[in-house]
DNA sequence: TTGAAGTAAAACCAAATGGTGTCATATTAA
DNA sequence: TTAATATGACACCATTTGGTTTTACTTCAA
């Protein structure tokens, strides 16, 4: 396995990759699901899907002969520890932040 | 200028990229002596350079023939923006976060 | 004024990236 | 068994990316 941050971030870098993420956070999807979401091939959908398995943002389980894809949120561990080097920089965007985490974690 | 969220996470998705940042976080600094700290033509660092601050991660402000780059904390607003989609997500290991964060603004 | 320092900009190159199409394989259903 | 479905894997292509060199322009200092 290589670097495990630069796998995230390179992940993130593409919108496709984001937008598909942003749906397999609302529902675990085949490959063939997430392809009729976008005006391209599956084969694309699918070079897409292991790139954001590589960056382990997403996990993989078959059933069948379909693909379960999920979003993995501890994925994005590496993309937080890494924003926290710029904690002393934050101040009100960040206690904007703050309030939605509290809403969660009251 | 183009889709802001993109350009940031453009920015952020090469290694030598997220270092530099990490150093402009320190200390501002010139071309060159961001160049000096890497085995790299300052070309190479100045393109760089040239993409963080299309994402709007740093700020060039001129002085002299120099030019002093400097970490810009509200760069990063997109990611945060981008993150909290998820939050609903993140139990403890978002909790971690915000004891960082109420630790800076208590 | 002349030379050195700091940067900008452009041409160029190899490799990575994001896409396609095709074919093979495994599984479900008739 | 056979046909359709869902995916995996590969070859291929255009563009982008990350790097280099080279040249030119400003600005500082002697």
């Amino acid at each position: 396995m290589t670097d495990t941050a630069q796998n995230v971030f390179r992940a993130l870098a593409d919108p496709t990759r984001r937008d598909i993420l942003r749906m397999l956070g609302r529902d675990a999807m085949t490959i063939g699901q997430v392809a009729g979401q976008f005006d391209m091939t599956r084969a694309a959908i699918k070079k897409h899907l292991t790139v954001l398995n590589d960056g382990g943002l997403i996990t993989v389980e078959a059933r069948g002969r379909e693909r379960i894809n999920k979003f993995n949120p501890a994925g994005l561990a590496p993309v937080l520890s890494w924003l926290e080097y710029f904690d002393r920089f934050w101040d009100d965007r960040l206690a904007a932040l703050k309030t939605t985490i509290d809403k969660d974690t009251a």
